[in-house]
DNA sequence: AGCCTTGACTGAACCGGATAAGTTCGCTCA
DNA sequence: TGAGCGAACTTATCCGGTTCAGTCAAGGCT
């Protein structure tokens, strides 16, 4: 089956090649009657004009990047990126776009594959993930002056377009229900430390729990897989006095902490609270289904692919809020129970 | 910052286009030295061939598709997706192809997806997943020409090139293991019907409970989702003859069906015996920690895209049979207690 | 009537590569 | 010595769009 190029299409209207691109792209330069009849013929034959013709004649590629770096057991796991990415998805394919997918082993690859897609003209823009401390891939694209979106923040993101949320508040408002409940020693399983996120939770978990008189406040740090969770969890179950209630990263550390703790004879919510930032479905499956940090993040997705677009279109760059994780209290916490 | 063309290369290294292009793509038709020379001066301006002029003058787009046609909720979950994205991801871009995803919502709009591919020539190839019993996608595929790989089978496929797995002796060895440990009233929550790899653990299920004599074994129908696994689980768990043993067609559903067995007062294994089907890690954090039917998604996904290279580079459409899943006995299958 | 404008369209150049066809040039060998 | 030949290039064409500079006829205006 041969593919209808556009003189195929110019061809039965009777006009020329440039007539029917003024018509396909709703261009002045042809008739009313002509267009309809040009863009009739189109859809009968079935054509739809090469992205590569197109990109190459200066148009946009009709794509976005997205390089994921995270390990495959990692990015199985996290319901996060997927989410992300189908929100992401939903977006551009309204609007026609592609989303090109690369899975990168660290930063210096990953700038690698931005230089190399800027090179080969295969993407119009990108989306970037895991903001880290003095991210060095915020300068690269800089200087390439690829159009892109940060999908993290507040700060560290250059002149870039960004699209954050409050993580801040959003732990703030954790650790103020806990203390609502009674609890005094909280403990927190952070995610891996040079992403930027962590950093501003860290900061959010020290500034609140100073404020609030406790003492006990300490961090630990994971990398958000379940074994890392697991093990933190039982360190911190293991001091002498060990935190009545726990916030941790991520889903998937909670439900491993979770776990730990049965397993250690403790009873969650009575011997220990939990707290797990990333509601997915998963924290309503374990028992006690689990008190949760959550968001829509299929929309923080779309948001920022609608963000690139507007990049992209020329509007210059903004610093989108998304909405702020709200706390969905569930059966993982309860008052300390005396002791 | 502009971006280096060919004309660039071929200006510093004193020769024409034709020159350059013949060296970088090691055709013969230049020396050694000149080759050296402006392989670089290639390397030293970083260019990059433009995709699009590539994909235009015949050459390959140097992409493959992959459309996913499950919603949002079910993709973020199912750390199966994420995995064989990864594994695909892995090849292809060990041979600097470029990875394109779209999600879809029904059969139709897939075919659509497709069709549009091939007339912007977006794409030089593409993965198909989640086969149906009588697929519409694959005749549509074939009329197309488009080079494809399908995730799945035996069998249903057509003429197009194939990846599968034996999950009918996966099954079966699930069910060996339960009645040699004495279950003898097992059940199974499946998946999606209409899915292909459904139909074939459905049929194998039948056989083999069949052939042990087995005569309670039933089969319900969910949707991957936890919710849907854990209303199946209940509904089983209530009947009067109770299955003392179930298979899940995947973790979420398993994990899910654990919850209710435990907050129905049942204790696993004890009362009730889970098998999973895909071995992800969240098998190993829960209390406790599953037996399930496990293989290598990453690398499934990877044969699956050198697959689909071959078929690319003109091989002849082959049936590649992947490792069979293999049981993992874990800690929540056990003897059925006596009653 | 003659001039100018405008709308509708055509023709050709161009984007950046791949590649077939043509052009040198040095070397071999009759 | 010069025809013949292959290596090492160059030139030109093509891929399928976009877009700019024209062409041409119809209509308005003075």
């Amino acid at each position: 089956m041969k593919r209808p190029t556009i003189a195929d299409v110019a061809r039965r209207a009777g006009v020329s090649k440039g007539a029917v691109s003024y018509a396909l792209n709703g261009q002045p330069g042809v008739s009313e009657a002509t267009r309809q009849r040009i863009l009739a013929i189109a859809t009968e034959i079935g054509f739809s004009p090469s992205s590569a013709a197109r990109a190459l004649s200066g148009a946009s590629a009709g794509a976005v990047g997205l390089a994921l770096c995270r390990p495959a057991r990692i990015l199985g796991i996290e319901p996060f990126f997927m989410e992300l990415i189908s929100g992401v998805e939903a977006e551009l394919s309204a609007r026609s776009y592609a989303l090109t997918l690369q899975v990168v082993a660290d930063q210096d690859a990953e700038i690698a594959v931005y230089r190399r897609w800027w090179g080969e003209r295969r993407v119009d823009g990108v989306l970037v993930c895991d903001l880290r401390t003095d991210d060095r891939r915020i300068p690269a694209l800089e200087q390439l002056q690829l159009p892109a979106v940060v999908i993290g923040g507040p700060g560290g993101t250059g002149d870039l377009a960004s699209v954050w949320s409050d993580d801040a508040a959003a732990l703030t408002e954790a650790v103020e229900y806990l203390v609502a409940l009674g609890h005094r020693r909280i403990a927190r399983v952070g995610g891996l430390p040079d992403l930027r996120h962590t950093q501003t939770r860290t900061d959010a978990f020290t500034a609140v729990c100073g404020q609030l008189g406790l003492v006990d406040a300490v961090t630990v740090w994971s990398d958000y897989t379940g074994e890392e969770g697991g093990r933190a969890t039982r360190r911190l179950l293991s001091s002498a006095q060990r935190p009545t209630a726990v916030i941790y990263d991520n889903d998937v550390m909670a439900i491993a902490g979770l776990s730990v703790a049965q397993e250690m004879g403790l009873t969650v919510p009575g011997d220990l609270s939990i707290v797990a930032w990333d509601d997915s479905p998963l924290c309503r499956l374990v028992h006690p289904p689990l008190t949760a940090l959550g968001r829509d993040i299929p929309a923080y997705g779309a948001h920022a692919a609608r963000q690139l677009l507007a990049v992209i279109a020329g509007q210059p760059a903004g610093r989108v809020q998304d909405e702020t994780p709200h706390l969905t209290p569930r059966g993982s916490t309860a008052p300390p129970r005396e002791r």
